[in-house]
RNA sequence: GUGGUUGUAGCUCAGUUGGUUAGAGCGCUUGAUUGUGGUUCAAGAGGUCGCCGGUUCGAACCCGGUCUUCCACCCCA
């Protein structure tokens, strides 16, 4: 007897009913991205490792599954490696493909390899799963989708006002409301890092600032000083720690911060800007804040940095994240193509539905009738009622054995299916059919080729 | 990668200081009801106690390892 089947920890089945589900909120990010002009693309699961190492930091590429290469790799392999038993000079030479880590990269690589034929500006999105061998925890898995949209070629802010109502369109149909949208900008990251004078240490400083509202000021500035930051340098960034209120008044005080940084002010007028043409558009259930805490994302961000998360009251990582990366390309090749883009955690925007209950109720009615099934000769009357709904485009079906009676109710209810239809010998002899509604319990009898108009629509 | 946590019926979980035949609720099957689901009643099926090893006369329980679950850190959607 073979074990018990599993499936790798991080990795989900999804049910007929989880699928609904996903289906959903994919259907509604979908339609938007389309609404908005973009156009779908999709890459392969796998990349060359060179494509996708050294592109999302080191902790990125501990995180990428490597895959084995075929055939009789190991006898490739020199001896003095062999014998080293050190992974990380080992795995190059014994793995030179690896799973996709997000979708951003490839499609950089998707960009510079298609440059000729791409109109630009290129406006696309691409829905595809993504892996990271990371631990699993809440809302984290080691397989799940990402869904971004990407503006390659456009160097307008606009496109990060038309980002920022994206989100909004988005989540304002699935009924989310009260989300966030933080925004912040890799340049006044740097222009603080500058006028501090700790610019060789803006990943440390940023990745120390983050987590601000999570650990609180003092372990944010004990982690600086541990990665090297001197007590001055902290010390000059302490306006940051007392940023409060709105918008206008955070950039007022980052300006009077940034006064000296070249850097620091064009990211402040780049802020400036976008929410000044938010604020002219107006949002529908999102709200815009600045936070100049926010330094999450990857290295490749050099200007407008995103990240929506969840209304208040439920404990949820980010469900999306994005930003400007004005040479992404470049390290493929192709110089001055400037990217903007956001991306929706599908996974964790599920899970925040399902906490807040935001699921429409018809959402698991996979059929509209079930057709109970009496017999052979019955059977076959009833697979053509079925076959006449079908084709007006209802979703029916007859139950495929004739069982009895009471199984194939208990079927039915448990299908959640609105509607039976009774065809039986009576039924058959006299040219027509019962159709019961299962929530009120009413039976109605109809002529063999009626099909009731409230079911069409 | 670090620290902790979990695993017993299809599901959610009890299970005493280690002691005979491991329990409950829900679900499932059958019947009450041979043309009517949800409610009710009755009966029944279903378990290598995650896996491997150790201690013991005896292990679901103690010990070691391993896998898994969930949580936190790192990092991230």
């Amino acid at each position: 007897m073979a074990h018990k089947p599993s499936i790798p920890k991080g990795t989900r089945d999804f049910s007929p009913a989880e699928i609904a589900k996903r289906n959903h909120i994919l259907n509604t990010i979908k339609g938007q991205f389309q609404r908005f002009g973009f156009q779908p693309i999709e890459t392969p699961s796998f990349e060359n490792s060179e494509t996708l190492l050294g592109k999302y930091g080191e902790e990125g590429d501990r995180l990428i599954f490597k895959i084995l290469n075929s055939g009789d790799f190991i006898s490739k392999v020199d001896d003095v490696t062999y014998s080293s038993k050190n992974s990380s000079s080992l795995a190059p030479k014994i793995t030179d493909k690896a799973l996709r880590y997000d979708l951003t990269v490839p499609f950089a690589r998707y960009v510079v390899m298609h440059q000729n034929e791409i109109d630009f500006p290129f406006k696309r999105y691409q829905i595809q799963p993504v892996w990271r061998a990371d631990r699993p925890q809440k809302g984290r898995f080691r397989e799940f989708y990402q869904c971004d949209a990407d503006v390659v070629g456009a160097n307008s802010l606009l496109q990060e006002v038309e980002f920022i109502q994206l989100y909004d369109a988005v989540f304002t149909d699935l009924g989310l409301t009260g989300t966030t949208i933080k925004m912040n900008n890799r340049k006044v990251l740097s222009g603080i890092a500058e006028v501090i004078g700790a610019q060789h240490l803006l990943v440390d400083f940023t990745v120390a600032l983050d987590k601000l509202d999570k650990i609180g000021e003092g372990k944010v500035k004990e982690e600086m000083l541990s990665k090297g930051i001197s007590t001055a340098a902290i010390q000059k960034a302490n306006p940051l720690f007392q940023m409060r209120g709105n918008a206008a008044s955070q950039l007022e005080q980052l300006r009077e911060l940034l006064e000296d940084s070249v850097i620091g002010l064009q990211g402040i007028q780049e802020m400036e800007e976008i929410i000044s043409a938010v604020n002219t558009l107006g949002l529908r259930s999102a709200k815009l804040e600045l936070d100049v805490t926010l330094a999450r994302g990857l290295n490749y961000y050099t200007g407008a940095i995103f990240e929506v998360s969840a209304p208040e009251g439920v404990a949820m990582g980010s469900i999306g994240g994005g930003g400007r990366y004005d040479d992404l390309t470049g390290i493929f090749g192709l110089n001055d193509v400037s990217g903007v883009g956001i991306s929706f955690g599908l996974d964790r925007i599920y899970l925040v539905l399902e906490e807040l209950d935001l699921f429409p109720k018809s959402i698991g009615q996979s059929l509209q009738v079930l057709c109970l099934n009496f017999g052979t000769e019955e059977g076959l009357a009833a697979l053509k009622l079925v076959s006449q709904m079908r084709t007006k485009g209802i979703k029916a079906d007859m139950y495929p054995a004739a069982t009895k009676v009471q199984k194939q109710f208990k079927y039915a209810d448990k299908r959640n299916v609105p509607y039976v239809i009774l065809l039986g010998a009576k039924e058959l002899e006299e040219n027509c059919y019962i159709l019961k509604d299962m929530a009120s319990g009413e039976q109605t009898t109809f002529k063999i080729n009626d099909i009731p108009a409230f079911l069409l629509g």
